[in-house]
DNA sequence: CTAATTTTTGACCTACGGGTACAAAATTTG
DNA sequence: CAAATTTTGTACCCGTAGGTCAAAAATTAG
């Protein structure tokens, strides 16, 4: 009953999500969403409630595809070293592709507001125990099928590979070229 | 000749370089600034001109004593990598201390602003360059003594590190506590 | 058709962001 | 001392951030 929505909220949020990746929190303002969501402003405020909440649910989103599309590259098939390096190289292609370097949205939320948002900073933990997870076990895959040394501690070697993609997407924002990234890639995939 | 300045130039802007840290670029008001200075906004303006070329100054004294401070610690004595895993703690330790768990403030930059402030993303780089410049001497060092197989590429190590530098920075920022750092850590001085 | 409910729009509001203008104050030179 | 020069503080400015509100529009229930 009532008046019906005239736009998609998941669109919408979609949408935000786009604006708050490529300006920051802070550097986006409401005129910005209105203008990327097409909606009045009293509708923004009406649908969701402030531009923090807003935020919120885009972060969330983020989290979500980027989840997903992490699990989905590293489970094609093939040698574990080769998926891995081809999964952190399709990250720093898509990094530093396009005129905006625009990074990883989670770690930009991480580093602007991590201090002062307690509801950022437990999103971007969660994408962390997920991306750390499901490098894990693909190493515990290599340590089985033989191509990584058994006595390896599998978890610290998932810490790194995170680790490792969180600095290459700060890097890929101010890197001059791909020269510094692929160098780290050859190195860790080598290390392992 | 003229009237003398009744502040310290230099301090303020080490002042200055405190609150873009903790707040971030966006996020620093020039009231902000007046307060921490305890200067008056007009002798703010007339001695740095905007807000941007104070955070200019602010970042390049942040480049300055960062990589002064990271230099001298790799260069203590001791075998290589126990210095780089104690240079590697000392950071952690640093970044987790204190209620504010500020970060990096060239990685907050990098990861605010690289995007839309050239100048700002070339001080990063900057620092980039010298600390892996720093980390590929070192891993050079552990090759003379035998402590790092000569085989490997001292180049992409340092790249490695360097970049390990810069993830761990941002996972401090919203880690729930040490232990994956310092499985980080563990992770990548064992792969050397 | 009316009442009830929900959404939309755009005007409106207050506070502050980032900065300028200017006169007063403090110094050096002659 | 006067003139010249530089710094300082305060008042002021315009635009916008972030948000609220009233009234109109679109729907469904009865």
């Amino acid at each position: 009953m009532g008046r019906p929505k005239q736009f998609d909220p998941d669109v919408a949020v979609e949408q935000a999500m786009e604006v708050f990746w490529r300006k920051g929190y802070a550097g986006t303002t409401p005129q910005d969403l209105v203008d990327a969501l097409g909606i009045g402003k009293g509708s923004l405020y009406h649908a969701f409630g402030s531009k923090h909440a807003l935020f919120e649910q885009a972060l969330r989103r983020y989290r979500d595809g980027q989840t997903r599309a992490l699990v989905e590259m590293l489970d094609e098939p093939g040698p574990v070293k080769a998926r891995l390096r081809r999964t952190l190289g399709l990250l720093v292609t898509e990094d530093l592709a396009g005129p905006d370097r625009r990074g990883c949205m989670a770690v930009n939320a991480a580093a602007e507001v991590a201090g002062v948002d307690e509801a950022a900073a437990g999103l971007v933990r969660q994408m962390l125990d997920v991306t750390e997870g499901a490098f894990r076990a693909l190493v515990e895959e290599g340590q089985r099928s033989g191509e990584i040394a058994a006595g390896r501690d599998a978890a610290a070697l998932g810490s790194l590979l995170t680790n490792t993609v969180v600095g290459m997407r700060i890097l890929a924002r101010v890197a001059d070229g791909p020269d510094r990234l692929h160098r780290v890639i050859d190195a860790v995939v080598d290390s392992l």
